[in-house]
Parts: C-alpha cells; structure tokens; sequence
DNA sequence: TATGAATGAGATTTCATTCAT
DNA sequence: GATGAATGAAATCTCATTCAT
C-alpha cells in the first residue's frame, strides 16, 4: 500500500545494503514485529529476534545498535504510516459525525495493523524516558486534532469546553488505552474481543457525545 | 506455651512479626513504593529496595519471596482502599452530575495517593500475564460501576447506549490512562501538570456528556 | 535400652545444661535425626532442624556449633551403641556359621535403629573429608572383626585367603551399602524392601562363603 | 540453504556445534571430570569447572543447563561404556572362574577409568532422587549379570540360593562400594591403595565363592 | 536461655554485546 | 555479510551465622 520508507534501503550508519542485506535486515523487523506483539517488548530478547528471523545472533549487530533501535524503526515507520492515513482525509469536510466516525476509524484501524508497534512503544514508554518521550510525540498529533475540533465547536457555539487541551489529553488517552486494551491486552475480564464497528462506534460515541455534549444524529 | 510478646504482629501472610519485623517490613515496602514511583517498577531492582530502606540485601527475602510478592501486596491495599472509598459514598444519591463528579474525584485521588502502587502495577501488566490479570481485575470494578450508570440512564429514557459494556470499558481506559498521563508520566508534550480540580472536571465531562448524551448543568 | 551416654548433660563447650536446656539439646537432635533420614544431610538446613523441633533458629548455636557438630555428636553415639551391641555378644563361642550371622544380626539391626545416623554419615563422609575420616574409623570396627575370623579359618586349615584385610574390606563394603541400599534408598529398581530375616540371611550367606569357600551348614 | 561448515559436529543434544565449540564442550567435560574426582560433585561450582577449563563462567551455560546436565552427561557416557565393555565379552564362554574373573576384571577397570563419573553419581545419587534412580539403573546391569549367574549354577545343581536376586545386590553392593573406597576414597584407614591384580582378585573371590559355595580352583 | 531479625558472602543464571573465523 | 562462540557484568536468591532484645 505505502511504498518503503526511504530508510529501508539505509541501516543506521548511513551505508548503502546490498539485496542480501536488505532481505535480512526485512526478516529481523519482521521478526521483531511479531515477538513484541506476541511476547510483549521487554520479555523479547534478542536471541529472540535473530532465532525467529532465521539468523545468526551476530547478524542483529549488522543492522541494528541494540532493540531500542529496532523499536526506534518501527515507531518511525508507525508514526509515518499514522500521519499519512490522516493526511489522506479530509477531516474537515463532510457531517461532523462522520468526520468524528471516520478520525476514529483510522485510529483503530492504524492500531490495528501495527499492534506491535503500538503494544512495543507503549511497553517501552513505561520502561525509558525516551519512549515515553517518542510516545508522547505520536500521541500529540491525535491530541491536537481533537483539541482543534473542540475549539471549532465552540467557536460554532455549538458546546463549551473551559479547557479543550486536557479534555483533549483525556480522549486521546481513552483512544490510546481502548486500543491497546482490545488490541493487545485481548479485552476485558468477561470479554475478549469486539468487531470493528463496534470498537469504532463506541470510540466515536465517546468522542462525539463529549465534544458536541449531544447524542449523535438518528 | 509462653505467650506471644506484646509486640508481635499479624501481617497479611499468617506469620507473626515483631514489632522490629513489623518496622522492617513496612520499611521496604515504603522504599518500594518510592521507587516504583521515580524508577518505575521494572527499573527497580531488590538491591535499590533495600538499599533505600537501609536494609541489608538478604533481609528482603525475611519479608518477601520476591519483587512480584511486594507489587502484589501493594496492589491488594491499593484495591482495598479504592473499594474502601467506594463504600464509604452513596453514588445512588444526589444529583447526577454530583455522583459522577464524587466518582471521578474518588478516582483521581486514589490514583494520586498511590500513584506508585498505579505505576507499578500498570507497568506490570504489561511485562507479566499475572499482573494483567490481576490490573483487570482492579479496573473491572470502575468499569462495571460505570456501566450500570448507562444502564440506569437508559432506563429512565435519557439516552440510548447501544453496548453500555464496551462504553463504560472506553470510559474505564480514559479514566486509567488519564491518571496515568498526568500523575506518573509527567503529563503530555507541552504541559506537566494540572490541578485536581481541572483533572477530576475534565474527567467528569467526559463521563457525564458521554453517559448523557448532554451538556452538564449549568 | 542403653542409659544415656554421659555426653548427654554436656554440651561441647564443657558447661552443664539445665533441664530445659536438656529438652531442648534432645529436641534438636531429634528433629536433625529425623530430617537426616528423610532428607539427607546435605538437603537438610539448621532452619529445618530448629523448625522440626519446635525451636527458634538461633537456639539451634546454643548448643552446637554447626551441622558437622550435630552429626558428630550423632555418630559418636551411633559408633558407642554399635560397640555396645558387639561387646555384648561373644562372638568367639558358638558355631561358626550362627556367629556370623549373629554378626550380621547385630550389623543390620544397628544400621535399622540407626538409619538416620547411617544416612548421615555415609553421605557426609563423600562431602567432607573430616567424615570420610570418622567414616572410616567406625567400619574399621567391623572390618578388623572380619579380617580376624578369616585369619583364624585359615588358621584352622579350613580355607586360604591371600589377602585377608581386603577382603574384610570387601566383604564390610558390602555390608555397609548393603545396609544403606535396603534401609536408606529404599531398595534396587524393582523390589523397594526386605525383611529382616532375608537380609540378614543374604548377608550371612556371603560372609560365610566367602570366608569358609564352603555351604553353609544344613 | 548453505551446507554446513566442514568442522560442525553433531554432539548428544542435536544441536550442531562448530569444532570451536565442540573444543570448549569437550574442555568443560574435562574440568568437570577432573574436579568432580578431586573436590567431589557437591564441592566443584560451575565456577570451578570454567576457571579449570580456562573458558568465561557464562560459556558454561552455552553447552549445559547447569551442574546436574554435565554430570547426566558423563553419567550417560559411563552407562554406554561399561556396556560396550561387556558386550564384547563373552561371559558364558570358559571356564567359570576366569568368567568370574573377567566380569570383575570390567568392572573394576571400568570404575578405575570412569573414577570421577563413579564418585560424582555416586554421590548425586545421595543429593538428589533423579541420580538416585539413574544410579540403580546404572547398577541393575551388573547386578541382574549376577543374579543370571546365581541361578545358572543352581540350574547345573551346583549350589543353592535362596534369593538369588537379593545376593546379587548384596555382591553389587560389594562391588560399588569396594570401587569407590579404594578408587576414590583413598583406601581403608590403614592401608590407602591396592593393585588392580589384588583388587580384582579379591572381588573375583568374595563372587566366586558366594555364588559356588566352594573355594576357587587352584 | 530463647527468640527471630539482620547480615552478607557466595552461588547460579541470564543476556546484551563483541569478535574471531 | 554471516556466523555463533565467548565474555562478564548484573541480578536473584540462599542460608550459615551473629546479635540485640
């Protein structure tokens, strides 16, 4: 869908990779990928990493300074990925409900498609400062969005907010967490999964019902 | 056969202390609490433990099996006291948005007051099956708590909620997340901190706009 | 049976024990007996010994020195009683096939009442060499006692034996693992015990073989 | 994809191991032979055995799991020896005696070869129930040898036994504990080594005559 | 004497990182 | 580039022994 990242041509010393190199440095984030979403970041070592990927031990040091820079590489890429999924919509255009429906939409759907990611970063913000640093970055952009439509709203006298930037930190928290529980955690105590429309619809209710203070049309 | 000295004490695992054990004990788990606070819980080796609790080393394994059992009497005071808190008030009585407020409230001050116990065990649920279990646990009750407000509104036909459980584990996620943003992590990109005040309203608008579909009084 | 040995009163720095002091001393060295049999020696902690007995740890160094102290005190008695058993019987009259098995009686009966302290020392023995020493010192007892029969058979004419001391010492290496494979291991892979009767008759049955190269009468 | 380099082998684990590898494996086993004779098993430390073999204490863990792996090892390669040893040896063939003779000629050159596998699983067998059984095993071999050579003379009617199973563990017995006296213990308390031609010769005689009830011929 | 908490040396095990081949 | 063995620092946990009460 997205073509490469320029990056993926370049590991992190600024040399060029031969095909060989490329497929092998593909195969150890693949790898990676799964291990952070399957065993969680901090319980992957990287013994784990080179064994799934099919590679020797040493081969990571090839590619990567240590697992911070692997995780380093797939936030950039999840980040990039994000901003690009909302780039390509016009979220002001169209019913407000939609544009809500649809913000959320992407969220889900972009933390959908990289749960590892999101359940790497996540771990790892709660583990080094800067993670939690990096994490704070991705978050802000969602943040800043809600918090512009709330202004929005206010500016259309439509609802009042004494303090859009925190009722914004708060959705965007809801978003994050909601995700990372159904996503990742796999649900709560006496449930373990929900559709998508259902994790959209409820995301959007959440959203739409605090910034216009009204229930959603029909 | 000779009776127990006036000192003893009966902690939580069936043995009975003495009054110097009693100090000691409590004595590393103050030490934990600190530093599952500023370090996170990960970042906290037994060693800092008892180094800060001006402990030798060995005597850790007096009190403890190991760095899990102390997180989990944490947490088990921690769950007590918040349902402790919980009791104590009416949430059926008063006006609406009083009993969400008080909730929120409630909270946020819970969360405040332990906020390393809340690190802690947030951190370790996302390291150890265990912890995530039990964190489930621990939120389940806000969660259904919140839930059953839905319900309540619904049935006196002030708003609809098409699935008021995966509303209410929305709300849930907001209110964790929210907490945890703010009263550990140092709060979001471009501001650090906030006032009770403006945290336990921001909370409350959200939960009440959500629930009732409907700007607060006032 | 035998009266207490005059240790009994004495502990090892030479002070004389109250009574109290006197149950505790007995308790200890009950409990040591006890978890030496069922654990082994070297499985056996000081904390194991004082909590078998219904002590606090610290009690345990009022009265020994170390675990090696316990078992020392423990083989001590072990050495005396066995002595005992052996002055008590003549093993000079009789008929020559009822006097070994006599012996045998004596050494297996011993080695029964005093599984613990077998146990004890023949593990201690491969682990320390101060037990190797004392281990060697009480099987010499047996040892001599075969080697002097096999010389006076000779003597007689009725059989030769190049070398009697080793075999004494063969045939006190089978008594020994003999005793400890059937009352401590708890027997050969496929049967686990043996009456009394039976082993003392196997036992017998080799030593007078071996000694007399004859079948035993009858 | 590419073959394996000329210099891997294949060791018991099934994993292949580079000659580089096989070297450093070969080194712990060594050190670990040497020290479990010298120290005994319980004494030696992994420490031990990587500073004997000249290797950094964590290359230990590359080859084995911890102490008890090594010693299943040695345990396992012992086993296989001493019954290719008497595999090839045809123990029905030949005059009694010398058959006598051979079976304890194998056995005493296998313990004398092996010293540090019989006194390290000698001793794990007194430690630890897993050695305890692997030890009975290790022994059933010769002792069910014997037991077939009690009953084959009963058969032919030139002896009695009334539990042929039951001698055959007290000789197995003798020759276990015979071995490890004189081959690790270092002898009796007043004598501290035999030749091979003594030793043999005197197991050869305590087997032959328990189990003919006669003197040797000659 | 009795108690049990305190101590810290020592042993095991893990794993990120380096490096020779 | 690829390999996997080598390294050793760090962390956990145990337990004999001491000591204040």
């Amino acid at each position: 869908m997205s073509p490469a990242p320029a990056s993926e041509m370049q590991p992190a010393d600024g040399t060029l990779l031969t095909a060989r190199g490329f497929r092998s440095r593909e195969a150890l984030l693949a790898a990676a990928r799964h291990l952070f979403r399957t065993k969680g970041y901090a319980n992957t070592k990287i013994a784990d990493i080179t064994e799934e990927a099919g590679r020797a031990l040493g081969s990571f040091y090839t590619y990567f300074d240590n697992k911070e820079a692997v995780l380093e590489q797939l936030a950039e890429d999840f980040k990039a990925e994000v901003e690009d999924r909302f780039a390509e919509t016009d979220l002001n255009a169209g019913e407000p409900h939609e544009v809500v429906r649809e913000l959320c939409a992407i969220y889900w759907s972009s933390c959908r498609d990289h749960s590892a990611e999101l359940a790497a970063i996540f771990q790892a913000s709660m583990l080094d400062d800067h993670f939690a640093r990096r994490w704070r970055e991705i978050r802000a952009d969602a943040r800043n969005r809600i918090a512009d439509g709330i202004r929005a709203v206010a500016a259309a006298g439509l609802a009042t907010d004494p303090d859009p930037d925190v009722t914004a930190s708060a959705l965007g928290s809801m978003l994050d967490y909601f995700c990372y529980v159904w996503l990742i955690e796999g649900g709560e105590a006496d449930r373990s999964s929900i559709s998508d429309d259902v994790a959209v619809s409820t995301m959007t209710r959440v959203l739409y019902r605090t910034v216009f203070a009204a229930p959603e049309p029909n």
